[in-house]
DNA sequence: CTGAAATACTCAGTGCCCTGACTATTTGGC
DNA sequence: GCCAAATAGTCAGGGCACTGAGTATTTCAG
């Protein structure tokens, strides 16, 4: 696997000294493509692009996001929104105050419990969500055109367990016995 | 409140208007894990804590992707830079100037073309890329472990045909025909 | 009841990522 | 030679995403 790059026209020293095929512990420079973090970053990076033209400017998909699970379970708090979501606290607290200073959603203290923030969408929140969810709908048939039908089911499977695997690593499982 | 799962391969949203009961509530929300976008935001996240953790916490991923590609090529301008890893002007800059500041690349005008920064990484640069390659591979198998080798090729395949596709409905390749 | 732990949220700080406006330089038509 | 277009980079501004520290509230052991 050579992968050189010829016919540079400044002073480069090339510094690929894998001539032979020794123990290939030489080279220097990897291949991209073949890391899953890079992919996905372009992945998602494609789709931000999409977003911006083809749904919303001024609505992001991780606002439509948060309403849309706050239309489907109104009330939620802010910890609980950010795990259907999944975003962190800090970032779910951005982006509903976003929300809310637009006017998408109310949101108010529990009086049952003084920590919490209820959330749930006002009518204007309910019909942006309504409208947005169309326009997300036309987008992700042209962000998916590359893949055959099969393809798509393969592509939402593989990339959920890659994804469900890491955030387990994140929260291990609370472990059934109790240690020490 | 029935909340169905169905015909999944489109991503389609669902408006499930309760049949049953007469609270007048109609409920219009989608599953978001039929969404590319959502699963692509999921995918970075896992990607970015595990960088996080196994890799390393001062070098980011796009950090060392653009190393990675000055070690490959040095000599590079910016631009050139961000068209390998895919970065836009803007952020290849920001990236450029903190691995710049952290001594980790030189950055010089081309003598030949004022516009240009050249870029080469300095031996410290060196340094760092090779030793976060070992770390970086050792990381992608952590990343990659729920999915079957060949299940690999196919999750790459499919990612990167996505992803190259939207970006090309974004640089809309030169129209052979004069446009009307 | 009281103080410690747990919980929900906020805030500061850093980094990625984009757009749109701007500057500097080079290139090309005349 | 000159001026307009193209090109490379900078800067301001907005948004997502994380960590770590700090605040307020609730819960629970003693």
């Amino acid at each position: 696997m050579t992968w050189v790059r010829e016919d540079v026209t400044r002073g480069v020293y090339r510094q690929c000294t894998n001539e032979g095929d020794h123990t290939g512990v030489r080279m220097a420079a990897v291949d991209l493509t073949t890391h899953p973090g890079h992919l996905a970053r372009r992945l998602q990076q494609a789709h931000y692009l999409l977003w911006n033209t083809m749904v919303s400017e001024e609505t992001t998909s991780p606002q439509y996001a948060v309403l849309n699970t706050l239309v489907a379970e109104p009330g939620l708090d802010q910890r609980t929104v950010g795990e259907r979501v999944g975003l962190d606290r800090s970032t779910v607290a951005e982006v509903v105050g976003r929300l809310d200073r637009r006017g998408l959603i109310d949101k108010v203290r529990d009086p049952q419990d003084g920590r919490r923030s209820l959330l749930r969408p006002t009518d204007e929140g309910v019909r942006v969500h309504r409208r947005l969810g169309v326009r997300t709908a036309r987008m992700n048939q042209v962000f998916l055109a590359p893949l055959a039908p099969d393809e798509r089911t393969v592509f939402f499977d593989l990339i959920r367990r890659v994804a469900d695997a890491a955030e387990g690593l994140r929260n291990p499982a609370e472990p059934t016995a109790a240690p020490g």
